[in-house]
DNA sequence: GCCGTAGTACGATGGTCGTCGTAGTATGGT
DNA sequence: ACCATACTACGACGACCATCGTACTACGGC
C-alpha cells in the first residue's frame, strides 16, 4: 500500500532558465505569490486561480518540474509550499524580487476574485 | 531626412512576465548577460550568438519591446544597452539577481563560443 | 554612383504552450 | 461496500514561439 510520490527535480537539476519561464505566467506567479504570503503549505483547493482546474493542474505541474514549488499529498488534497531555501541558495534574491515585484503592481482582478489575495488562516486546525 | 527610430516601451508599459519571459531564453539571457559585463553599450554584432542573424533580430526584438534592453541606431550598427535604471526602479533587485545567477552557473558552452563571453573593449576605437 | 556591412521583413516550418472537457484515479469518511 | 472530494491523464484546439533562408533596406566609405 503506498502513499502517491510526486518526482521533484533535485537542486542540481533546477535550471534558471525553467524558473523564469515558470515565472513568466500570470496564473504560475499568482500561486507563487500566494504561497510566499502562506506560512506552511497551502493545498491547491486554496488558492482560487482563473482557469479551469485541468488548466490549474498544468501550472502546478509546470511549477514543480522547474523546482519552484514542493508538492506533497495528504489524502485527496496536494500540499504546495515553495523551495525558497533551494531557490534562495541557487538564485540569492531572485523569489524575494519576483514576489515583491509582482505584489508592488496595480491589481486590476482583486476586486473580481475571491480569496486568492488572501491566504486563510487557522482553517482546520 | 530622418534616422531610424525604434520604438521602446515607456515606464509604465513593462510588465513583470514579458520581462520573465524576455529572460527564460537561453539566447536572450546571454545578451542581457553580456550587456550587463559591458559599460556603455554594444552593437549586435559584437555579442556572438549561437542562432542566425535573423533569429538573433527576433530575440533582439523580444528584448526590446519586453523594456529589458534600449536599441539606438548608429550608422548600420544597432547600440544596446540594459534599461537598468528603469527596471531597478520597477523590480528591485530583479535584474541583478538574474545576471549574477546566470553568472554562476556551469557554463557548458563556454570553450565552444569565441567572444560571447566577453565583451570587447578599445576596438575600433 | 558603387560597395560592403549591419540588420530586417516576410513567409515558412515544426515545436511549444495554455486552454478546456471528459472520463478517470486515489483518498478518507461513513 | 458506497459516497464526496481533490486532483489528473488524455486528447484536442488554437495561438504562440524559436528557428531559418531569402530578398531586402539603410548606412557610411570610397
Amino acid at each position: 500500500m503506498s502513499v502517491r510520490v510526486l518526482e521533484h527535480p533535485s537542486v542540481e537539476e533546477i535550471r534558471l532558465e525553467a524558473v523564469l519561464h515558470a515565472l513568466a505566467d500570470p496564473a504560475r506567479l499568482e500561486v507563487v505569490c500566494f504561497l510566499a504570503r502562506t506560512e506552511g503549505e497551502a493545498a491547491c483547493s486554496e488558492i482560487d486561480l482563473a482557469v479551469s482546474k485541468s488548466t490549474g493542474t498544468h501550472h502546478y505541474r509546470v511549477l514543480r518540474e522547474a523546482g519552484v514549488i514542493n508538492q506533497v499529498y495528504q489524502g485527496t488534497a496536494k500540499m504546495n509550499s515553495l523551495r525558497k531555501a533551494d531557490l534562495d541558495a541557487l538564485f540569492p534574491c531572485l523569489l524575494d524580487s519576483v514576489v515583491s515585484a509582482a505584489a508592488k503592481r496595480p491589481r486590476r482582478d482583486q476586486g473580481s476574485t475571491s480569496g486568492a489575495g488572501r491566504p486563510r488562516t487557522h482553517q482546520g486546525e
